[in-house]
DNA sequence: GCGACAG
DNA sequence: ATCTTGTCGC
């Protein structure tokens, strides 16, 4: 795939392009390789600032041990669109990648994997890019029809483009609102479906990206971040 | 024109 | 995404 040399100087429409041209290249079907270490990714920001942390932590599974982390601090002027996350997030996550000693055998992110209109969302990329098995987990719906799922651990309920399954609204936890999980590259939507669940401990959220979000929380607030200083001298 | 809209 | 106090429900 042709890919920019940079994603900063990209225009909404030229990123839409670049999508168009990579989603030729997702491939959403059965990893057959067994799977003992997953990699859970995130990104912490100052919301008035360019400034990016990006973290990812690696974990056994499934015991979900944590063996490793790494994290990196980016820059960038390209603002969030809803639609296209991956040309935000994607560079300093990838930072933080290439520092991994060791590279996982599934990343789980925090976004949308095919459950996008291109089909495109932020796991799907990253996955495309490292040529990993990825699984997007968002807290959110940005793509798709679904029902919702009943009030029971583990309900779920397919989320729909059209005729297409693209996703999975699943409640991962009973009285919270659902996850909604769908494959990024090289896994399928079973899969994906049955590894988020393993990787539920009684949140809400999946323990890789539940982790790998305070892992670069504490990591922009230990490099100096002031947006959270109190008021408090009078 | 209006509503929807991952992080 | 981030910040934040109280409030509601299991």
């Amino acid at each position: 795939m042709l890919l920019p040399a940079n994603y900063e100087s990209l225009t909404p429409a030229q990123a839409i392009a670049c999508h168009q041209d990579m989603r030729r290249h997702i491939n959403i079907s059965h990893l057959d390789k067994p799977i003992s270490i997953i990699g859970g990714a995130d990104i912490s920001i100052n919301k008035h600032e360019e400034t990016q942390y990006a973290g990812i932590v690696l974990f056994t599974y499934p015991e979900l041990k944590i063996i490793g982390q790494t994290s990196a601090v980016w820059r960038t002027s390209f603002p969030y669109i809803p639609g296209l996350l991956a040309f935000r997030e994607v560079p300093a996550l990838l930072e933080a990648w290439n520092k991994l000693e060791i590279k996982p055998d599934l990343m789980i992110l925090d976004g949308q994997g095919i459950a996008h209109e291109q089909r495109m969302g932020l796991a799907t990329h990253f996955g495309l890019l490292t040529d990993v098995p990825s699984i997007g987990s968002a807290k959110n719906r940005l793509n798709g029809k679904y029902n919702e799922p009943a009030n029971e651990h583990f309900a779920q309920s397919y989320l729909y483009d059209q005729n297409e399954v693209i996703g999975v609204a699943l409640r991962s936890k009973k009285n919270c609102k659902p996850i909604f999980v769908s494959p990024g590259h090289k896994v399928d939507m079973q899969q994906s479906i049955d590894i988020i669940k393993n990787c539920i401990r009684g949140y809400r959220i999946p323990e890789p990206t539940r982790h790998a979000h305070n892992f670069v929380n504490q990591v922009r607030l230990a490099h100096g971040d002031k947006s959270n200083a109190q008021l408090s001298m009078f």
